[in-house]
DNA sequence: TATGAATGAGTTTTCATTCAT
DNA sequence: CATGAATGAAAACTCATTCAT
């Protein structure tokens, strides 16, 4: 049982402690608002590390953005991979909207990553490759989802995977103008609508 | 005959001219991206001729956000009030959205609006409360035209604007990352999904 | 009976009125407080008004300061031209300084005139040349006083000047910071205190 | 024996240096000539230097302000601790003056203060409340020299003690328009000649 | 003469980034 | 690897001054 960290995972430790200020940072605050002297001092560590770890302020925001669709991508190739029912399916997507619709820092952060996007060509690039993947992704689902249920999708499965997504950044943004908090549920529900699927009875 | 412009119509193209200037940029590069020397230069201007037509860059944003708003209420209402049958009304929707479309900064600049008043109060209310009457405006809006369709509104007419309106932010925002420029007539096509009516023949 | 004023005396009008909000404004926030749009608002007159009337705003505080000191040394060169015995004299020293006292602002205006004037060459020249003879005038009245009284001077009379005129702005200047507003009379007695003088009894 | 100096050396040395500028233009150009720029460019710095050590102009020399005043209080109070007779303490008064004298600097930074607390609350509590123990470590000053002389002071020893603060202040600030430097001395005579304390023999 | 729109240099302040320790 | 002092470019905003009306 080692008592200290390696030298690798006291790094890595670091590393992770700091994406995760920024994560939070960037959301709260903005890209502009969140300095970097703010996510290190958050993280518990001074400026130096940050930049031992991270070679800029754009590169984390690129690191995180990297990670945060790959999750999101992730999440939804493993609802694709289960042999599950059309009902199960439902409550699934349904219960992983809940999830990251409680982890409401992501929708801003989301946008914030697609405003920096449309006007930064680096970003650009990275975020269109990882946009698109998702795309893809969202697109199977939703193929499947229609082939459960044996109905037909409503249209071009990808443009509907892109719809989605853009409802789902969309309604966070607007989430604090509309009525408080987001209700909950709100986004599912929108979705289905989207997709021209009844609410289940005994939702909402 | 006059000469030259009058002090009066001097001052207003001076104002007209930032204004439009700012509307870019804002879009362009963000809020924090578009400093005011950049607006005043863009215009033709010193940063001392914007300082004396507008008392903040503050200020400047949110009067742009409120004139966008009032315009897109402005043109809602005089769908609403003519009295025409459905197909000649989604055409015109559809058409009105192209509109709005060429003018494809407005839907970032909204994006920029939102993401602001999310961190800032001054911002949150102004923006709140212009957002509600845009709702309401295009919640009579769907209410009519379910009326004339003569059918029953898949949901919560306020809801549905909520909707639409998170559906237009959001898919001007993914735009560059989806398949270059928003495809002509794809935001239509997503409301007309959302409010289950299917697309009329003959388009797309 | 002319209805309206001429030409020059309406400009003497705008003038004097500039003057006057000036040298309220100057003693109030200062002479880099100032700004030239306050004084001429203040006044009731535009920018241009200012400075169609003066060349800028070193030259206006210039003619404050000079008009100011003229204005003190004519009052005390009025008191040197009366031949009144010594009491009478010394009360109405104390009541030439009551007024210039009730007149609380043109204590901080004179502090600001010498602090200008000790970071300005062209402030300097002026005000040295008043200020001498200023102390002239006043070493003459503190002769007479005491050949009236009958007795010697405590020191160099010019002396005696400077101390008085030194103390006078020193204690306006630390008027707030002592008990509140400078107690009335407080001036009077240090003056008597400087030259050696009893206070009247009945007095304070 | 280090080789060089040490972090917390360096950044002491800096924040001195900057205080020494500051102090030095704050008197020579006064509070609103000296601009952060000036201030850190005279000590060899950058403006970003400044802010890492200082929190604002406004601070800096509010801290200023303080040590001088500090420091003037405590070279009073040791005068006052000694155990010495009534010849040498005032000669002590005049030397301890003439120090003084010689840091010319003080006596305008001492009007600017003065000014601005005039004009700012901020300001204006930080120096009522020095002034006011330095008023009183000098009122006990004045006290125990004339208990050394065997005599009764002429007026309250806080008034005398706030008339000897304006007028040290006042003849500072009056100095350069009188007769070029101000004469050595000529402020140690004005202070006796306020005490009514015949100067003593062999001096001037 | 008076107006006030426009200028542009100057002010305070922030912050990504570098680098000696 | 981590620290944090220092840099310097850039931001928002102010204001004395000019000049066409």
């Amino acid at each position: 049982m080692k008592q200290r960290l390696t030298r690798q995972e006291s790094r890595l430790e670091t590393r992770t402690r700091l994406l995760e200020s920024a994560a939070q940072l960037f959301a709260r605050v903005g890209y502009e608002g969140a300095s970097v002297d703010l996510i290190a001092e958050s993280a518990g560590y001074s400026k130096g590390a940050f930049y031992s770890n991270f070679e800029s302020k754009e590169v984390i925001f690129l690191e995180l953005l990297d990670a945060h669709k790959r999750r999101e991508i992730e999440a939804l190739a493993q609802l694709l991979a289960q042999d599950i029912p059309a009902p199960e399916l439902l409550s699934q997507i349904r219960s992983s909207e809940t999830i990251r619709g409680s982890d409401f820092d992501f929708g801003l952060l989301s946008a914030e990553f697609q405003l920096q996007a449309c006007r930064d060509k680096t970003f650009a690039k990275t975020y269109a490759k990882l946009h698109r993947t998702h795309r893809d992704t969202m697109a199977g689902l939703v193929t499947k989802l229609f082939a459960k249920l044996d109905r037909k999708p409503p249209s071009d499965p990808k443009d509907l995977a892109d719809i989605i997504m853009a409802l789902t950044t969309g309604l966070s943004l607007q989430g604090t103008s509309m009525q408080g908090p987001l209700r909950k549920g709100f986004v599912t529900e929108a979705i289905l609508l989207v997709l021209g699927i009844e609410p289940i009875e005994g939702d909402r």
